[in-house]
DNA sequence: TTGAAAGCGCTAACAA
DNA sequence: TTGTTAGCGCTTTCAA
């Protein structure tokens, strides 16, 4: 295969020159004359050779690691986001010859990354998501670890990678009420995730008084179906859902009920993802790109590490994908 | 929060030692007196002192990280399934001092699992999933880095962790041709996973020729549909589904079709997530435990790492989950 | 039982 | 432009 294990002394007594030459060749830094370059450039391709990351690590007290940080109990919708982030996550680091240490974390338990972070195994974090009163945005601004975190915070002096949640679900509900929904009721998860509240003050925006209803918190099927007979009782015209693993639900609780979408109520979506993808009729929702979010989360990351300096809050677009649901 | 950044010879020099000893008291090799050894490990406590894990791994050509290779383009089912395993992956690692550097594959392009073997930035690997013709397996063993698969292979020479699915398969199908099914349909994905071959195989013994059908390769709810319509056709009493994302859509698709379960036909599922949790009525189906899973490939990877024997195959037990869907 | 010193494989002043 | 040399913070022989 290889042979592995050759080490910069190796290769520099091989091209009678010092490893310090070695060493600047492949790293760029310093200058060096072109011809040495390509001789050092040529020998270690050809050779394989590797530098060891860790001893490169210890000299210049770096690990070439990142963390990615997601909570520990994710629902099926948030598992399927932060596995499209992620792969944005790994190929942005892969390409700066960074590698991704994962690691999980509890609402009221951080005991991992605190850990991670102590040992020094990463050169910065990845939070994949933001809580209300989060303790990892805590502890990662006292440690003094570079990190950026995938969605919103109010806390200051953090830097945030984000879609435009807020504009987009103000988009989307203007364009209803537009379309001449009058009382329009929005379905809800969990209140202390950041993007869940931003996305509902979005739809209050965009409503501009043509809401029936608001129910957050909405867990389980149980919680939703309630939610929707809450909806038809305040007779609404439509029903906005937070996120498409609440409107799968809602749909399955309307098909329960007999009630014909868009004919008898429209519906639409804050997210879409493959969960939504097939259904009939195709629902009303917005798009986004979690992978383009991972790389671009890295990329400020990293720039970060190199103490450049980078936008407090970088937002990325969205789609409104206007379908038969809201006909 | 901690005076983080004290090293071996400042804790040695505290205590008027010498950094061997302080070495030797934290790591508990080599004879030292119980006496110093308490004074260090206390003094470290109470600074909290982290010795810092790339010296210790330059010094003793260990990284303290395993890799954990999942495909990029998992299911649903699948993603749940990881995700799972990696939760009882994360937490063997830390307990042992390992974080977990996470990278995914593609069926014909292991480029990054590669680079990340050569690079020597982990100690270990875990196949999160095998194939039929798996390359990872292939160059793990040419490479000579320790690895475990989640799964089975009949590759020689590989550490497998798995599920006893043949046994679990044959117990289930045998208990449902004992309640009087004669004709069992049989539903089944993606048939270059080994784990799906062994499924079916299972399936197949247990049913001893009470079998209606068999149909593999049903990625999509179309392929589905059309499986549970020939089911139907070839007048089956019941079907059973190699998972519960399957299971789901072939549930609907009986919904859709006004086909009760289990009055008019029977369903069972050899996998069972939440996915299926609050489905009325209650899926029979096979239960593991993921997590264990995870646990036990580490803690086997670990031992190899030292070089310690182990079983060529780890088989963990199952559940048989009799519901009202078979009754 | 403890310590001195070499070395893990690299980077980066400083010199030349 | 290149080389010498001293670390980075640990582990581990070898000697005491």
């Amino acid at each position: 295969m290889s042979d592995n294990n050759i080490k910069i002394d190796d290769v520099a007594k091989a091209l009678g020159i010092s490893k310090t030459t070695v060493s600047r060749s492949l790293s760029g830094k310093g200058r060096i004359s072109e011809a040495t370059r390509q001789k050092v450039l040529e020998y270690v391709e050809t050779h394989n050779y590797r530098p060891n990351p860790i001893a490169k690590g210890l000299a210049s007290s770096k690990t070439y690691n990142l963390a990615w940080v997601v909570p520990a109990n994710s629902d099926m919708n948030a598992l399927s986001f932060f596995q499209r982030c992620l792969g944005g996550v790994i190929s942005a680091s892969n390409e700066a010859d960074y590698d991704i240490i994962i690691t999980t974390t509890h609402a009221y338990d951080n005991k991992r990354l605190i850990k991670l972070v102590e040992n020094r195994k990463v050169d910065g974090v990845i939070l994949g998501q933001t809580l209300v009163n989060d303790i990892n945005i805590e502890f990662l601004k006292k440690s003094g670890m570079p990190f950026v975190v995938i969605g919103s915070t109010s806390v200051s002096g953090v830097t945030m990678i984000d879609n435009d949640h807020s504009a987009a679900c103000r988009e989307l509900t203007a364009v209803l009420v537009m379309k001449g929904m009058k009382r329009i009721a929005y379905i809800g998860g969990d209140s202390t995730k950041v993007v869940n509240i931003t996305r509902r003050d979005g739809f209050i925006t965009g409503a501009a008084g043509n809401c029936s209803m608001i129910q957050m918190d909405c867990n389980d099927y149980k919680d939703i179906s309630l939610a929707v007979d809450n909806a038809i009782d305040k007779n609404s015209d439509c029903i906005v859902c937070e996120d498409d693993r609440i409107c799968q639900q809602v749909l399955a609780k309307l098909e329960k009920e007999m009630i014909q979408v868009p004919e008898k109520i429209k519906v639409a979506s804050f997210y879409n993802s493959t969960l939504l993808e097939n259904n009939k009729p195709p629902i009303t929702s917005l798009q986004y790109d979690p992978r383009e979010l991972g790389k671009v989360a890295v990329d400020i990351l990293l720039k970060k590490t190199d103490n450049a300096e980078v936008p407090e809050k970088t937002i990325l677009g969205y789609e409104v994908l206007l379908k038969a649901s809201t006909q």
